[in-house]
RNA sequence: CGCGGGGUGGAGCAGCCCGGUAGCUCGUCAGGCUCAUAACCUGAAGGUCGUCAGUUCAAAUCUGGCCCCCGCAC
């Protein structure tokens, strides 16, 4: 059995799933993703990853700016599709989008829910310090990821979990989880439960502001924001240099001392509440590097303070 | 042409401004010391200095092109 579909989605983490569906045997017609802009270095216009992977397949991609205007509700609408494959789109989809295809639209969402509605859950979830998130697959409504939830899978957030990790294996789980489910739902054997309204957090997505360090802050929350911004866009401080670096991973460790007071030669920094030991570590302009192989070019002695 | 930093033995860096026989920390290998060690001592191996071309008696170092990596902004 295979499902008349179209693919919804743009970053890296909707590629397994693109992917997973056409191993299935789904019959994709069609991709939807956010136009190319000129972004990063350079200014060059890049296609997103999804829009990359389904071009590599042959796959016919459509990179509307809004699905706001009738006509771009019809050329969807004259796919006669069975469903539409969101997963991380961004793009909000009316409801002649929504009511279009005949099972409707369906949603992959990286968290439970309805627990981190909204853009960055996986980067939310380790900067609250949950113990747990997972992947679901759900019906699309109107309101923002709102709909009810077909099939769930967790997995605990370990301590030395990065956002890059999760989202990884959260991708992976995903992809796994729609297929099955679409088989299920296929079979008309899936059942879509309505979300508890208990429990409801936003995941905002991530300001440039908020990636500063604020070494006056407890340990614990310092720990989680690095490992929760990490790889992109990585919390950020100064050395005692002037120059900027980032911080990708840490670990809690022990010790008091002035909010950014190096507390030995190895990288253990003070905080407001306890001090965190920095495990890896980016100076600008020079690539990710170990603690160990940063201090032989950057050495941050006992006592020095960062910023 | 958005702004900027960088490509030097396996790793991280210095040297470049003021051309002249490649340095530091670590790692590796061998030997020594030690009850023992990731500690300490001694010795060794290992580098077309991203790449192409130019200037020069001489280029890691000066000039130009190209490739690659990264920070900011977006």
């Amino acid at each position: 059995m295979s499902l008349r579909l179209a693919f919804m989605g743009s970053p890296g983490f909707a590629v397994p799933a693109l992917e997973a569906l056409i191993a299935a045997g789904h019959e994709v017609v069609c991709v939807y993703s956010q136009p190319p802009r000129p972004a990063g270095r350079g200014q060059q216009e890049r296609p997103t990853p999804v829009h990359a992977a389904a071009a590599a397949r042959g796959i016919e991609v459509r990179t509307p700016k809004s699905l706001k205007q009738a006509p771009e509700q019809e050329a969807f609408a004259a796919l006669k599709l069975d469903a539409a494959i969101v997963v991380a789109y961004g793009l909000i989809l009316p409801q002649a989008i929504l009511d279009a295809p005949r099972l409707g639209c369906i949603n992959v969402h990286a968290s439970l829910l309805p627990r981190w509605r909204g853009a960055a859950p996986i980067q939310r979830a380790i900067m609250a310090g949950d113990r747990v998130t997972g992947v679901q697959v759900m019906q699309m409504e109107a309101g923002l990821d709102t709909g009810p939830v077909f099939a769930s899978a967790e997995t605990p957030i370990a301590f030395d979990d990065t956002t890059g990790a999760l989202h990884d294996r959260l991708a992976a789980m995903g992809a796994k989880l729609l297929v099955e489910t679409l088989a299920r739902i296929e079979r008309g054997e899936a059942a879509a439960a309505p979300q508890s309204e208990d429990g409801v957090t936003y995941a905002h997505k991530i300001e440039a502001k908020e990636a500063r360090i604020d070494w006056t802050l407890p340990a614990r929350e310092i720990d989680c924001k690095i490992r929760g911004l990490s790889p992109a866009p990585g919390a950020w401080f100064t050395l005692p240099d002037g120059a900027r670096a980032k911080a990708l991973m840490s670990r809690l460790g022990q010790g008091v001392g002035a909010p950014g007071e190096a507390l030995d030669d190895s990288l253990l920094i003070a905080c407001g509440d306890g001090a965190v030991r920095l495990l890896r570590v980016q100076r600008e302009g020079r690539g990710v590097m170990e603690a160990e192989d940063f201090l032989r070019g950057t050495p941050v002695p006992e006592g020095s303070v960062l910023g």
